[in-house]
DNA sequence: CTTGCTCTCTACCAACTGGTAGACGGGCTT
DNA sequence: AAGCCCGTCTACCAGTTGGTAGAGAGCAAG
């Protein structure tokens, strides 16, 4: 089986994510794992040292798929296909994992603080590079850093707004998150190639 | 001074919205309002019918905004333009508003049925709309409901991801989110627009 | 003045919160 | 065998949660 620490910290990603941080208890958490509470408070000193891990685990993990899917992609739009496919990815392994950051954003300082300094870095270059291509008429011209902006948030709303969803009539299922995806792909790509 | 029914309405709004339904107790609301909790009880018998109650008054509002606005707008994408100013000068006014509604569709069932089923005409006679106008060539082919999911993510997004935004370099001020709206109709617009 | 109604209050309560203190067992090294 | 960590446990704790019971103030009608 795998460590405890590891299992605690999955079981709290996925918690978080969907119930939500201060809706989820330390006694919830031990009890889905079968373990007391007090083995989480073991390896982890408290609550909030547990979200600081999962924040910094979920960084770490996104940051990985995303430098890979980058360097893989060949320039120009490819490169925005690259990357929504493996966040699309990335949400159909790990469902909770997009609703975790938004919740984790939503808690605000510190814990905000520590995801967005972690990915700062990365919006910097990703706007860097569009605004090269906008420069040189390879995209249609936009704010950069807004259109990443916008684009995150319907990667994350296409993704995580099940309930919404429901709403507009769409089934949770792979299927159908594989069509938002091509859909959120179709709508990029007629926003941003000339 | 307003009916205290409607004040414990308005606080609750604010907080669900900002800090989230959990997160904020019976205790906290009826401090910042300077009345005892018991007092909240009087007029809504519970937590969970307080939260019903903003969730219909938050409804209303933005249905009677919308429907203002899409009267009022002019056909083809003046219509989708009315409905982003729309939202814009909500979020302006009422800025928890929004993080309301992304908090209710976060708690599931019973509270987002709730919002969805209050929504669910509005988003059908929408998507008709957009399904007619791409039926008649005046706007580019996408799938009228995803669409409608990706723009009111988008939306949502950047109005109320005051943290993300911080990231992106974007600080929460009124002549930003004039910015941002601006950037998101010319994105639509570069979607859309044949 | 009395009665009755509306509203807010004080006084509780059981359940649950995150967290502390320390016992217990099982395996490792000496 | 003896001691020593390591990991998990039981037993508690003070503070907070949503919610109940009922007192009392203010006020209008009889």
């Amino acid at each position: 089986m795998k460590p405890t620490a590891e299992r605690i910290a999955d079981a709290a990603l996925a918690a978080f994510g969907t119930r939500g941080y201060e809706a989820t208890s330390l006694d919830d958490l031990a009890r889905e794992l079968g373990i007391r509470k007090q083995t989480i408070l073991y390896w982890y000193p408290s609550k909030e040292a547990l979200l600081a891990s999962v924040i910094d685990r979920t960084t770490g993990e996104v940051m990985v798929r995303l430098e890979r899917a980058v360097a893989a992609a060949e320039p120009g739009f490819g490169r925005i296909e690259a990357i929504v496919r493996a966040m699309s990815r990335l949400v159909a392994r790990h469902p909770a994992m997009l609703g975790f950051v938004r919740e984790v954003s939503r808690l605000g300082p510190p814990a905000s603080t520590r995801l967005t300094r972690a990915i700062a870095p990365l919006v910097d270059r990703a706007s860097g590079y569009l605004a090269a291509e906008m420069d040189a008429g390879r995209m249609r011209r936009h704010d950069p850093r807004l259109l990443l902006l916008a684009a995150y948030s319907m990667v994350t709303g296409l993704a995580t707004e099940v309930e919404v969803l429901r709403a507009f009539g769409e089934e949770p299922t792979l299927s159908s998150l594989i069509r938002r995806r091509n859909e959120l792909l179709s709508l990029l790509r007629a926003a941003l190639v000339p």
